[in-house]
DNA sequence: GTCTATAATTTGATAGAC
DNA sequence: GTCTATCAAATTATAGAC
């Protein structure tokens, strides 16, 4: 974990909002400073650039996500409930938050990123990928390693997809109607 | 369809092509009209505001990723070939333009929308839901209404989310892995 | 850490000539 | 339909005082 001044978490607070609303170019500087109470250029001592801020939201987005999943191999979780703690997850987003997975939204608009956002959009989806793709082997020893892991992208898949529909309709019905009964199953 | 001049088109081209890269703020009038060749005050000729021109690219994409699926109740056309042209509508955006889908990007920021744009983005979900639907049901003639629905509800959502992944992890095979197999099965 | 001041650029938009 | 000219606002960013 990174050593940051409580203004700065502030910052990132306030910048992962807006970026999980408009996506990378629906923050500025200048809003997050007003929300804040501080000035713009303050902002800039924290994170020099705006790379750098895009980058550090995504970077504690995907450390919080997964620390909330905890491990995938916690033996005394059973495989069913840690994918459903990754269902809830990403529910929560909406139904708690009223916000878009921010690299569901940094991930629609990759090839606009610059490279460090970009990067640790990436990171989040492999990093997530890896996890489920650990509990699915751990739900389904005897299945080869690519059915575990091709399970985990599609569910993956399935969750942004849900939260955009749902967003999209102004319908959070639309997300568990989705999600119901997602199985295990490879 | 609108009677638009071709010059209205290409304008329409360019946003769309930007739109799908960066989102509703990654085209802006003085880029689009660069590129097609004519100054930016021009280009508010033929769509006055922003609003306007975002929401006519919505229109149009909408209207013409309806008509590459053609009519789901067509009896010379199995339901699992329309299925598969739906799936390949998703996967000529990244394998052939390398583009996200507009309105998977759109839905994504829908919260920071102008409501025209907005509006035009849920019913693309809409539209395509209904025409899934319809589909579904045509494959399913006992399964009750909800289950179609429900199942074209998810396939979207799967469709949206695997172009997400596909490109954040910059690997077409991924959206293919993810879409393998996508059963008709209710 | 935060500020003022300022620069340089981009953006959406309008008035009016041609 | 397209242009020039122009505007007001917003944006990222830096220099330097406190």
């Amino acid at each position: 974990m990174k050593n940051r001044s409580s203004k700065a978490e502030e910052i990132l607070d306030v910048a992962e909002r807006m970026a999980r609303t408009g996506g990378y170019n629906g923050f500025s500087f200048r809003e997050i400073a007003k929300r804040v109470g501080i000035k713009a250029a303050s902002v800039h001592y924290h994170f020099p650039g705006k790379d750098d801020l895009g980058a550090a939201v995504a970077r504690r987005y995907t450390d919080r996500f997964l620390a909330a999943l905890g491990p995938a191999d916690n033996d005394s979780v059973a495989p069913e409930d840690l994918l459903q703690r990754y269902v809830d997850a990403y529910r929560r987003s909406i139904a708690e938050d009223d916000l878009m997975c921010l690299c569901g939204i940094f991930g629609a608009e990759i090839a606009d990123l610059p490279a460090p956002v970009a990067e640790e959009t990436r990171l989040f989806f492999e990093r997530c990928i890896a996890w489920l793709t650990r509990v699915m082997s751990r739900a389904h020893p005897d299945a080869p390693q690519e059915k575990a892991a091709a399970a985990a992208l599609r569910l993956t898949a399935t969750m942004e997809g849900a939260l955009i529909l749902s967003r999209s309709l102004d319908d959070v019905t639309v997300f568990d109607g989705i999600t119901y009964g997602m199985s295990i199953a490879p």
